[in-house]
DNA sequence: TTTTTTGTTGATTGACGAGTCAATAAACTT
DNA sequence: AAGTTTATTGACTCGTCAATCAACAAAAAA
């Protein structure tokens, strides 16, 4: 019963199974089978799709930072005010979309994938400079010359707030995330006047 | 030849070899046998020291704790003033002895592993503990009631530049880090005057 | 000196998993 | 109708690796 057109069906089952898989187990030893049977298909298909585990990883990985760029730029072509684009980066960040358990326990995953395998470092060397690009150009308004200093340090501080996160037990609390950043923010912009 | 004794001398060169050996390959998929080659040894000799790999690895974790550990004591012993104490902790956060390229690695990989071993999830829960609560003590006399907010910010920003390093290319600079972490506090500690 | 404890390894076991293949079937093309 | 492309899977190959075992050697204890 081959109903055609199945491809990016099955790739985009895949690809959500995959993060799923990461983010449950913890880990990237994750089987094709798993993933597979997660996703409702045969390991075979599974490897006629995508032609390797690490292509998988790969579009998981690429299907994350495409949501997560996604929900940035909505948000900032919401936002109003200075001030309130670098709010706007800071939510984002720590949505219920992105800032969720899977989620976040996948992407933690993928820094590692990023220290042996050259594509993935390069994915989110590309997230990375997204992130200060758009911070550094919400901030120019307001902080003038200091602004790629202050991106670069809310950008560590949001990355290791991820990173807590995944110790954490109980529910993600993006809010509190968001209050910590902003409370930087504050701090630091405060400093120049 | 068997001189007697062996057995601590075994054990270090056998989480040295990990430590090593995961910061090399950035993954926590390293073999046993390449663990006992590095460090000289069969890898039926390192099962019958530590009874399995996770023993290996658990080990590999609590000796890099201790050594932060100590590092930071003793940077708080040597510091002078309540700034000063603050300082320290951050020097001896980004020193060269924690800060370098394997170290990190391995250090990325554990937290990893807390995912999914909960023995090592402890293990970083404590490291988490610790540092709060030396960051909190030294905020107290600067930052009254802010003090803990300050920790908990200031604790997920030094994960955060860690976390940064491992992606980086060049060698690592904590230098550079420290002083992102030290404007921070400079700017959270203006704002209270 | 016999026995026990400690150190050490090559060889083996047993499980698991990525990737391939052959086969089957339904749709589309000519 | 014959041929081609797309979908799909069970079975299989081949490699890898954690863990165990049997055996040997030397020191210490009895």
């Amino acid at each position: 019963m081959p109903k055609l057109g199945m491809e990016p069906i099955r790739k985009e089952a895949l690809v959500k199974a995959t993060i799923f898989e990461i983010g449950r187990t913890g880990s990237l030893d994750v089987t094709v089978s798993q993933i597979a049977k997660r996703a409702g298909m045969s390991s075979a298909l599974a490897h006629h799709y995508f032609g390797s585990k690490e292509d998988m990883f790969l579009a998981a990985m690429r299907h994350i930072l495409t949501l997560y760029g996604a929900e940035v730029r909505g948000a900032l072509a919401a936002a109003e005010g200075d001030e309130g684009r670098v709010k706007a980066i800071l939510r984002a960040s720590f949505s219920p979309g992105n800032f969720r358990r899977e989620a976040v326990g996948a992407w933690l995953n993928f820094w590692v994938l990023a220290q042996s395998v050259p594509q993935a470092r390069r994915l989110l060397a590309i997230y990375q400079g997204r992130l200060k690009s758009n911070l550094t150009a919400a901030l120019r308004p307001l902080a003038g010359d200091r602004a790629p200093e202050i991106a670069a340090s809310l950008g560590a501080m949001i990355d290791g707030l991820y990173l807590r996160e995944v110790l954490k037990s109980g529910p993600p609390d993006g809010a509190a995330a968001v209050s910590l950043a902003l409370r930087h923010l504050d701090a630091e912009l405060q400093r120049g006047i």
